[in-house]
RNA sequence: GAGGGUGUAGCUCAGUAGGUAGAGCAACGCACUUUUAAUGCGUAGGUCUUGGGUUCGAGCCCCAACACCCUCACCA
């Protein structure tokens, strides 16, 4: 064991004395329990006098002698214990070793003091768990980034705004998930673990099966996978579940993050385009204040209808340069100190798309029909097959999704794979020949669309780091 | 990968010009039966992230390392 410190000692003195007493400091189950926030409910429709029980950790304590207030946080809020020496006598020494951070159970009678607290006068208090470690300050809470990502134990309930946070992500899901199934849509699961990692360009992570002595990828993508449920005869399905990209980290990336993709069978770009909409707008009608979302220094407005815009028409208007014009645009690329050396047009062309364009996309955005050759799992327009029936979801200048209609023409896919292959080996594209089979025996038309949940939690809960919306974000270890 | 910032008591933070390390909260002791960050009086609490260096003397200056934050680069 490490060195203990002078204040974990004395917890620990206190604990031997609760031991002393005849009392389990690390009780059990408790029968009975109601949320703090149910309670107050139930108090309010004048449920005079009623008993009530409760959980929570002590997070504020008020020893006036005789008598001590305590304010215990469960996980819906808080709820005040009033314990007095005159009810309590034959427990008084217990309760008096009682301190911030301990876990307790109370049930007793309700009232309001004379300041108007509704608490729980307590008959009988239970020991849950003694606390060894000193809680953070009761006022600024665990203000300190760091410790709050490592202990992210602390912060949930030092910081009550932190588990709200996490709540809203939680329920939102859950709602992504009634709101997709009251569309018919099954939730499926589908290897984590694979032998390539397809479905996006990414640089995977490696992993091995003892064994089996081969190495294994985790995914990047769900998508071929999913693909092939529409093969199966799967109409409508979905996947929410993680994806690993071995990239940088940053505020709008950790190396795990959640994924949701969906595929609807007979459907193509523009119904997903509608889904998206109606979807998103749908969590921010139940979920957040009003239609405009604070977001760091943008004000995103999600009124429907979102803006539908094509590549080229956004390209034109941020960049000045018209899409057929390559010269222009390799010009712009060079004002803009990019790097077009040896890049192919379209290369070139999506760098300044990138550096003019997403900047300015606050509001939700569709950026539609893509350059074809950057899209090699999308059908093409059959009006202009130099375009795929692609688009691209921004918010608060963050790509939040991606969508198109899927290519279901083997050979075209073959040839698409073939060519992705070439000057890609960083991302260890590999032709993924059963998919291939799999499109040979016949994939529906289908629309699928992926969207980024953690960061559509920053964009609904207002916060600008990714961190922020994932329990336990990836850090290095630091001892 | 580049640049900038942060790291001091359990927590939140000060620390002047390089001269014995500070506050609030928490803890410990005393008082208090309706508090709301309870209050009043008193006590104790430190490897100043780590390792070097300069100096009579370093929390402070210099070098290096580590972790985290921010910006940029990377990221279909």
């Amino acid at each position: 064991m490490e060195e203990v410190s002078k204040l974990e000692q004395q917890r620990q003195e206190k604990l031997e004395k609760i031991k002393a007493l005849g009392v389990d400091p690390y009780g059990s189950r408790m029968d009975g329990l109601e949320l703090s926030t149910d309670i107050r409910a139930k108090y309010q429709e004048g449920v005079e006098g009623q008993k009530a029980s409760c959980a929570g950790r002590i997070v504020l304590h008020r020893d006036i002698g005789k008598l001590i207030f305590m304010t215990l946080r469960d996980s819906s809020g808080t709820m005040q214990a009033g314990l007095s020496k005159g009810q309590l006598g034959d427990k008084w020494e217990l309760i008096k070793l009682l301190e911030l951070g301990d876990l307790v159970g109370v049930r007793g009678q309700l009232g309001r003091t004379k300041t108007g607290e509704l608490t729980i006068w307590v008959e009988e208090i239970k020991v849950l768990a003694k606390a060894l470690s000193q809680p953070p300050e009761k006022w600024h809470g665990l203000s300190d980034v760091e410790a709050r990502y490592r202990q992210r134990y602390v912060d949930l309930w030092a910081n009550p705004e932190s588990m709200e946070r996490f709540k809203k992500r939680i329920a939102i899901v859950a709602s992504i998930r009634q709101f997709l199934s009251q569309r018919g849509f099954m939730e499926v699961e589908t290897p984590m673990m694979q032998s390539q990692a397809g479905g996006a360009a990414a640089k995977p992570f490696i992993t091995h099966h003892n064994a089996l002595d081969m190495d294994l990828f985790m995914r990047i993508a769900p998508e071929l996978y999913l693909k092939r449920l529409l093969v199966g005869g799967m109409e409508k399905v979905y996947e929410i579940n993680r994806n690993f990209r071995n990239e940088g980290i940053d505020t709008s990336h950790n190396p795990e993050f959640t994924m949701m993709e969906i595929y609807q069978a007979y459907a193509d770009y523009n119904i997903m385009m509608d889904l998206t909409e109606a979807m998103v707008s749908s969590l921010v009608e139940k979920y957040c204040e009003s239609k405009t979302i604070a977001f760091g220094d943008m004000n995103i407005d999600f009124s429907t209808p979102w803006r539908r815009a094509t590549y080229a028409e956004l390209l034109k208007e941020h960049s000045g340069c018209d899409i057929s014009d390559i010269a222009a645009i390799r010009e712009k690329a060079k004002q803009l100190g990019i790097n077009c050396v040896n890049k192919d047009d379209w290369v070139v062309i999506n760098d300044v798309f990138e550096e003019t364009v997403e900047e300015s996309l606050v509001n939700p955005t569709f950026v539609i029909d893509y350059p074809a050759v950057l899209c090699p799992l999308t059908k093409r327009k059959t009006s202009d097959p130099q375009w795929a029936e692609r688009f691209e979801l921004f918010i608060g200048r963050m790509e939040l999704a991606n969508a198109y209609t899927e290519l279901n023409d083997p050979a075209v896919q073959y040839e698409n794979f073939k060519i992705q292959l070439r000057g890609q080996d960083e991302t260890m594209a590999t032709m993924d020949d059963d998919f291939i089979t799999a499109l040979k025996y016949g994939m529906p038309p289908a629309g699928g669309l992926g969207v980024g949940i953690d960061r559509l939690m920053m964009v609904l809960t207002g916060v600008k780091s990714i961190r922020d919306v994932v329990l336990f974000p990836l850090l290095k270890p630091n001892a």
